[in-house]
DNA sequence: ATGAAACATGAATCGCCCTTCAAGTTCATC
DNA sequence: GATGAACTTGAAGGGCGATTCATGTTTCAT
């Protein structure tokens, strides 16, 4: 491929990009995205084989800039706990430079599932790499990795929905605080005080079947 | 509406909420619906305006019987981590008994944004809720209600698409009694020890901006 | 210059599906 | 057993959009 075919090829890419993100994935054209990239219709289909191809490479690619990123923002912190904060923080950025990624992602699970589960998948083994290291080194809590990580992977996900895509800006950084407030000492490997009352009933602490269930009354809501 | 309607009607939504949530809300045709229904095709339009508003009322019916389930769930139990659990068990209960809930509610935010929202919004509501009253109770620690509601359904999200849509069962009870080790850890209202090193840098605990960062050396990851 | 490979074009094909509608059926009530 | 309101039916109408293809244009090594 020459230059110039790279050059529209990229061109239909980012069109497609914002499109998909526009629209949602059945209601975009190949119209609608040539005429964005300023190619003819017949065009598209010199560069990708069908419509499904274009759209997991775009997420495919939103994937893999994402995560470096994050990486990239990330390198040369020490502790696990600012580790999580950058990305975090690296995360919120990038969703509001590309208001897209969410709504192109979720389109995924419709368009190509596996698509859609390489990039969570992708994601949560970077992200189990690092905490296994931290908790080697001690810095975190010993937990189940996988777990922690699509735990953390969630946070991001709904507060950035919330208050990246959802509401502009304003208490980002308090609501990133927040979090890492629960973060922070959810993952603190020091022993929890061994005064006071539990934080959790005796009974339940962990690994109990239906062991937290107390005595019921009426069936009148008291939560959630 | 006569009773035979109404039938027709709840025959019409629950073939609904099956195919919307099989081939997605565009790939869905209203024939497919009420064929599944077992009924003709111009019946659909004597009780929905269009394809829209039974997918809308799909997503509502669906919030609803979650979240009272997960109320009903709860009540009687007095400690909110033990709420938080019995809760998060309800939901991966729900979500494995209705493998379309998590495909039907993504969808609603092409269809109908505002739908999506409210879906998120009512949950959010609830949860903040509980929380303020738990915090008032000194139960929990005193933290943004709306940032933490939106953490922890972050997390029961992921957690029950990764162990409930994708995997069948395997270790749920073990990925919610980690889920609950970090939010247990993470509300706990006592203050942490006063000895051994801190669990995060002592420039970043809080409401710092920008103050985690340490020195950049080379562009290499560490982690992510 | 020139031939061919790469690239670009957009009208036409083909199929799908939402929605409408005119006509038939059921059923409670009087 | 007649009436009409509620319900049901399925065959078009009409529009849209993915994909194809025959044709034209650019580029560049020779």
């Amino acid at each position: 491929m020459t230059p110039r075919g790279q050059k529209t090829r990229q061109k239909l890419l980012r069109a497609a990009e914002v499109i998909f993100g526009e629209k949602g994935y059945e209601r975009a054209s190949i119209a609608d995205i040539t005429r964005k990239s300023g190619v003819a219709l017949g065009t598209f289909y010199v560069y990708f084989p069908d419509k499904q191809s274009i759209f997991v490479e775009v997420v495919d690619e939103l994937g893999e800039r994402l995560r470096r990123l994050i990486a990239e923002s990330v390198v040369g912190i020490s502790h696990r706990i600012d580790v999580e904060r950058e990305g975090l923080r690296a995360f919120f950025e990038f969703a509001r430079e590309h208001p897209n990624l969410y709504r192109v992602v979720r389109q995924a699970e419709f368009v190509d599932e596996e698509c859609y589960r390489r990039y969570y998948d992708r994601f949560a083994r970077g992200y189990v790499r690092g905490l296994t290291q931290a908790m080697d080194d001690g810095q975190i809590r010993r937990m189940d990795p996988e777990a922690l990580a699509y735990c953390l992977m969630g946070i991001g996900d709904f507060l950035g929905m919330r208050w990246v895509i959802w509401e502009e800006d304003p208490g980002l950084e308090r609501v990133l605080d927040a979090a890492m407030d629960l973060i922070s000492r959810g993952l603190d490997p020091r022993p929890p005080p061994r005064t006071g009352k539990a934080s959790t009933s005796k009974t339940a602490t962990a690994s109990s079947k239906r062991g937290a269930r107390s005595a019921r009354s009426t069936p009148r809501s008291t939560a959630s």
